[in-house]
DNA sequence: ATCAACCGACCGTCCGTTCGGTAGGGTACT
DNA sequence: AGTACCCTACCGAACGGACGGTCGGTTGAT
């Protein structure tokens, strides 16, 4: 044993608690999006904390409490900034949707808690809280600051009334499947080709707002 | 590498002959599709199919190759009615497109096939393989066709031409997502306000078809 | 006699989990 | 001060079971 990546044991660094807990849980998180729930196993869980398989029963009564730990542990955070967008009243709305639409780009394709949507789908038979906690917390919350942002776009007659579930489909649809294709296709050579994330969002963005984008009614062609 | 694939040495029976091979294929996707990869064990497989464990490895060498076999047989004949779609030259442009959303929904949310991408997702790291054949076999095949479709409407004056794609994402995002998300949250009592096949489908499409109507070019919006 | 199809029993491995035990720091009582 | 006690964190070793896969042998039709 000759990791010694400690050298201060303890003193004040009581206020900067790894705590073990927090450790585990991130090195779970890494491992779960890496090698999926089934492929990983505590010992390699273990190894990665340098610590023995024993001892992370320790801290979580099973896997599958770890994993649930993992997953609904982290998006209050995401959802915050989301929320902050739809707050912000300084933003006009075709500019709200842009850095709403940006900022879900951000979380389902770059952070930890979106990039678990395959996970998840992976356990939802095995463990079915999973997907509830993952649902409630996290999807339903989206899909309703995105709602409210379209609606009052529409109320203050920015927007044009689009159909409201088309139009959230057509929102989360393409981030998450493109989220999806992007892990699922790591290393083939047409991924950065299809599933630029980028130029994808850009697009999207722009065919977005112009569904929105209040058209002249003037327009006869039936 | 064509193997000799039917000898067929028997008689009047050849009809009725799921050839052992077919069904334990059939079996195999249920399972997998019902359980996942590593939910899925051989010895399972084999009682659902009526047999032993050990009779399974006469047919496949391994549970890899069994998988693979899975994924891979089964989607040309999916690809091949969207083929038909595409070289109908009775229909509108636009009816073209309406029925090749409708076919796509189908496809991605009834067949076996279009609802292995979360399976695919679960191995693609284990069996790098499988990832390349569904997305070579499978995803470019049913892009390449919308884009004909799309471009052809446009090269004829009937559509307006928009980024290629952002239209892309916009048409296979929404569907991904659905057919992955009501397999994800079957059961939760807000599955079906939130993900409705029928009312996604059309809402989808109408909008689709909004962006891609030529618009009148008097709108000037910077 | 051949050969594909099938079977029962078994193997080695790995997994999640448990058990008994240890080191050490903090009290509380003597 | 000493000590008895406890509690948290941790560990080595093992358990029971499941898994993918193999082996030797048995059909039964050709």
């Amino acid at each position: 044993m000759e990791k010694e990546n400690e050298p201060k044991p303890e003193s004040a660094q009581d206020k900067e608690r790894p705590s073990r807990r927090a450790e585990i849980l991130e090195q779970a998180r890494n491992l779960f999006l890496d090698k999926g729930y089934a492929g990983t196993s505590m010992s390699a869980l273990a190894k990665a904390c340098g610590i023995q398989k024993a001892s992370l029963y320790h801290h979580f009564p099973s896997k599958e409490a770890l994993f649930i730990a993992c997953v609904t542990e982290g998006y209050d955070v995401a959802i915050l900034a989301l929320q902050e967008i739809q707050d912000d009243r300084a933003l006009t709305h075709e500019e709200r949707v842009r850095r709403a639409l940006a900022e879900i780009y951000r979380i389902t394709i770059d952070s930890p808690v979106g990039r678990m949507s395959p996970l998840i789908a992976e356990v939802s038979r095995q463990i079915p809280e999973v997907a509830r906690a993952f649902h409630d917390g996290f999807i339903i919350q989206q899909h309703e600051i995105v709602n409210a942002i379209i609606d009052a776009g529409i109320k203050e007659g920015a927007f044009a009334a689009q159909d409201r579930l088309g139009m959230e489909h057509l929102i989360f649809g393409p981030i998450v499947t493109l989220s999806i294709s992007r892990q699922m296709f790591t290393g083939l050579d047409t991924m950065e080709t299809l599933f630029p994330v980028a130029r994808v969002r850009d697009s999207h963005c722009d065919l977005i707002l112009q569904l929105l984008r209040k058209r002249p009614e003037s327009d006869s062609t039936a």
